[in-house]
DNA sequence: TTATAATATAATTAAATTGAGGATTATTTA
DNA sequence: TAAATAATCCTCAATTTAATTATATTATAA
């Protein structure tokens, strides 16, 4: 099946996690080309030869979603000589959480947010880069805050809660979240509140130093794993 | 320098770590061909066009240690466009602990342990990955007690100690280790002792389930990391 | 005006964990 | 036999975690 003398092609796929109305969404872009054209794809593209990879991905999710200046970590190199039905293909996928007020996605009919619960039929593996992207931003959350990476700017302590509990699956106490939460580094209070759709406003927070070096997120039962 | 039609050339590495007289080694072996023949480097190759990244791993570190059948785990992949001063180069790093008497290692002129704190001059950015398979292992180590790879099949607490004091690069109190340490799920106490070079001699320890679903390394302070 | 819902704060509790160290026992060597 | 050393056992206080009870505040909806 494969010319054993042929150097591999190199990709390079990004996983982009939101929260969008209460839900958790990923960004899919349409595949143009085949295979799989047609089907909804993680955006990803091919690596240039002078090219580092870091580059590669913040460039090719520029150029399919218009997404920018955002902080992509690497996730896994995928490298099954099967996961490309024509050739063989390793790619290297990155993620990132990301506040959807800060990002301009075109929106078009290829470009759209999918709720990670709720996916269409993708093409490749890149359903399973994208669970294993929920497992690794699950286990990134339980060692620090980085829910702060997908709420607003400014953001009430409910609307934190509801990040992290959608991120980890379970429900959590508001009171010990809370608790647990103000001594986070970094974070500060305002003097502002929501503006109360209803009920009672909630009190607005932000985190000062993008760059924190904050507590454990103790507040999330830590899983043991091997 | 880069010619953007031609496709990359892709290779894993694998940063083989164990202890030896109390010293935390890494395999390498020396580069017979260009560029930086003669230098260090640790085992690495290319990925055939059919081949899995893991089975790649597996293969090319068995051809160059004779090393087999042990477990790597993916580390990083580097893509540095320079990273290679010939050619363009995509890397995807493994790492794995492993017991110097599991292993057969074919010890020539070309094939042997390092100090890890005492490296010669490395081929590559080799110097790079073997530091960050270093934190890796300390990030696991935090989260479950993986130094029983490092140890023989029976070992003493003493010399599971040992170990995590040589990964961490830290003293850790004896009763305390001890304490915490014993309770770990899958360590089996033995009704043998140690070959008492000099004083008493200790309970031998094993292992019983490799594939531990163990309680965190609580005896470690965890680090904040973000 | 009242019921309701969400935010907010305080305080309590048991259990578990951490981190430090005292004290004892076993074994070898001088 | 005594000194030295390693292994082992045990105690304790401070802290953290997790669950809970209780109460007050501020808005909307009926």
């Amino acid at each position: 099946m494969f010319n054993e003398t042929k150097t591999h092609e190199i990709t390079v796929d990004t996983v982009i996690l939101t929260i969008k109305n209460d839900e958790l969404k990923v960004l899919l872009v349409k595949r143009e080309n085949e295979p799989f054209k047609g089907k909804w794809a993680i955006p990803g593209g091919y690596v240039r030869m002078s090219e580092d990879l870091d580059a590669a991905a913040m460039r090719i999710l520029k150029e399919k979603t218009n997404v920018d200046n955002i902080y992509l970590e690497q996730l896994y190199t995928f490298g099954d000589p099967l996961r490309h039905p024509v050739s063989r293909v390793i790619t290297c996928a990155y993620f990132a959480l990301i506040r959807a007020e800060d990002v301009d996605v075109i929106s078009t009919d290829n470009v759209a947010w999918h709720k990670v619960n709720d996916l269409p039929a993708l093409a490749f593996d890149h359903k399973e880069i994208i669970q294993y992207s929920l497992k690794r931003t699950r286990e990134r959350l339980e060692m620090c805050p980085v829910a702060y990476q997908l709420l607003n700017e400014k953001f009430t302590l409910t609307e934190m809660q509801k990040a992290y509990e959608l991120i980890m699956g379970k429900k959590l106490d508001k009171r010990n979240f809370r608790k647990k939460v103000i001594q986070t580094e970094g974070l500060r209070e305002l003097d502002e509140f929501s503006k109360s759709t209803s009920k009672r406003p909630a009190r607005l927070y932000t985190f000062d130093n993008i760059r924190l070096n904050s507590k454990r997120a103790h507040f999330i039962k830590k899983e043991k794993k091997c």
